[in-house]
RNA sequence: GGCGCGGUGGCAGAGUGGUUAUGCAGCGGACUGCAACUCCGUGUACGCCGGUUCGAUUCCGACCCGCGCCUCCA
């Protein structure tokens, strides 16, 4: 298996440190907001990665953080005047509920850095004590950039050219502009835990650093997480771990690409972000899905009405080809044929960097031969292919729907099942009356609500347009 | 300014030193009462300019354009 490493720029032949085992940490959200599409193309792009490293038969320890104590949850908190764990709390569920609709298995685990202070302090405490760290005047205790020889290796930046472009509003208690802060003090009324260096709380980075050493070691194998926070968050996570443990923290660090909106980021300061529940509000969580892991999960991808449009299209063919066919059994995926030829394309796809459009290509192929075999009635070769269909499009975490109830998935304000069928059956009787010009007009009128009629030797069914 | 990524047919989006990506849309045909679905056929696509090569979209160099990070952000 092949893995591109934002460390080494380039494809990298995988191998766990320990033989059968993988242990991956990628980086959740901070809950103040509501979860957009960014973090749903982060979710979605390592649920398939660890659903096809499950499926290969590594035993893998998956662990997604929650940060929950920030400034930006306590500025938050304050502007609605409610206190900061009722905020949290509120948006935690919310990303439960979104990440369930998107078809988001739970992590392993999923630590939150208030449950984690007592390890945060003891690598702050040991970082201090091994040089890489310092209490300033102010009560904060600041990481020490400079001590760190391999500062700046994931990001490719260079710790001299950092200085000048540091901030301009130097932090006076800072020893060095490109210092951070591990422990930010306690401004009065603020809520605080009690620490060597005085009350406060943790500073950004350091959380990712206790947590995923807390929870998977020293050296694990995975490390992943949105585009924008190769730096400065990982980097900083790096000299953190690195300079506290003595050995090397991640192995291979694992990037999404970005999501963009009319061609530009999308991002929370420039206000052009979408949440998942908008929408998910317009399109089935399957298409939204389907959207995202229609372009290799490193690239960017433009978030557009058209492209959620075609995503649409490009499911309502799987689903035309299921049709009739049913949901179970999937088999899993050590269990496939390993000679039938889609299974090796798609694993070939799968296997190099997760190549997920490229196993949807071969999906495709595997429609046609479907619809072949269904044409030419060859029933077992059908039930054959569409239980492989659904098999592999599992490890993408699609095609789990009843074919029908997805064609038909529509929103409320539309024509109703039941009004379609009645006009279906009277469309049916007109039909046999001959009444071609009744029936037509049914049609038109069907269309004109959404729904598509299609006729076939077994009788008519109906799909929203 | 520093570092990095990318420019592929009407659209989306893979990939490759010489042979079909794939999907949508279009066109022609089959099927259909009409449609839809499906099937068959159909596209001289690889930003520009040089170089390497028998041959480059695919490697190398320069250039143009777009984007990202360098500041909170997935």
């Amino acid at each position: 298996m092949q893995i591109y490493n934002t460390l080494s720029r380039k494809k990298e032949a995988f191998t766990p440190i320990e033989a059968g085992k993988v242990k991956m940490y990628v980086c959740g959200m901070t809950v103040y907001d509501y979860c957009h599409l960014g973090h749903a193309r982060v979710l979605v792009a390592f649920d398939v990665i660890s659903r096809y490293l499950r499926a290969k038969g590594y035993e893998l320890n998956y662990v997604r953080n929650i940060t929950d104590i920030d400034d930006k949850i306590l500025r938050r908190a304050d502007e609605n005047g409610e206190d900061y764990t009722a905020l949290t709390e509120r948006f935690i569920t919310a990303m439960h509920e979104d990440a369930e609709r998107l078809g988001i298995a739970p992590p392993d685990a999923e630590p939150r850095a208030t449950g984690h202070i007592e390890d945060i302090l003891a690598m702050i405490a040991r970082l201090i004590e091994r040089g890489f760290a310092y209490a300033a005047d102010n009560g904060d205790v600041y990481y020490r950039v400079s001590r760190f020889e391999g500062y700046g290796k994931l990001s490719g930046k260079k710790p001299d050219e950092l200085l000048s472009g540091a901030r301009i509003a130097v932090d006076e208690a800072k020893e060095d502009p490109r210092d951070f802060a591990l422990w930010k003090a306690a401004k009065s009324g603020e809520v605080s835990w009690p620490s060597p260096w005085g009350e406060g709380r943790p500073g950004w980075h350091i959380e990712c650093s206790a947590m995923s050493t807390c929870c998977l070691g020293d050296n694990f194998d995975i490390h992943g997480g949105g585009p924008d926070l190769v730096f400065p968050h990982h980097e900083n996570e790096i000299a953190q771990s690195e300079a506290a443990t003595g050995k090397p923290y991640a192995n291979t660090w694992m990037h999404a690409g970005a999501v963009r909106v009319d061609n530009e980021k999308m991002s929370k300061s420039l206000g052009n972000f979408f949440t998942i529940r908008e929408i998910l509000d317009k399109y089935h969580p399957e298409v939204v899905r389907y959207f995202l892991i229609s372009s290799h999960y490193r690239s960017a991808i433009n978030y557009s009405e058209d492209n959620l449009q075609i995503a649409r299209q490009n499911l309502e063919r799987f689903y035309h080809a299921l049709k009739g066919l049913p949901v179970e059994p999937v088999t899993p995926y050590n269990e496939l044929p390993a000679d039938n030829r889609y299974v090796q394309r798609f694993d070939a796809a799968m296997s190099d960097d997760f190549a997920a459009p490229e196993a949807l290509a071969v999906l495709f192929d595997l429609v046609r031969e479907l619809n072949n075999a269904r044409a030419a009635g060859e029933d077992a070769a059908v039930t054959e292919q569409a239980a492989l269909l659904r098999s592999l499009g599992a490890l993408l975490g699609i095609l789990g729907c009843e074919a029908e109830a997805f064609l038909q998935a529509g929103s409320a304000g539309e024509l109703s099942a039941e009004e379609i069928e009645s006009l279906i059956a009277e469309r049916v009787q007109a039909k046999k009356d001959r009444d071609f010009a009744r029936a037509d007009g049914i049609r038109a009128q069907l269309l004109e609500g959404g729904v598509v009629l299609e006729d076939s030797r077994e009788g008519t069914t109906w799909r929203r347009a």
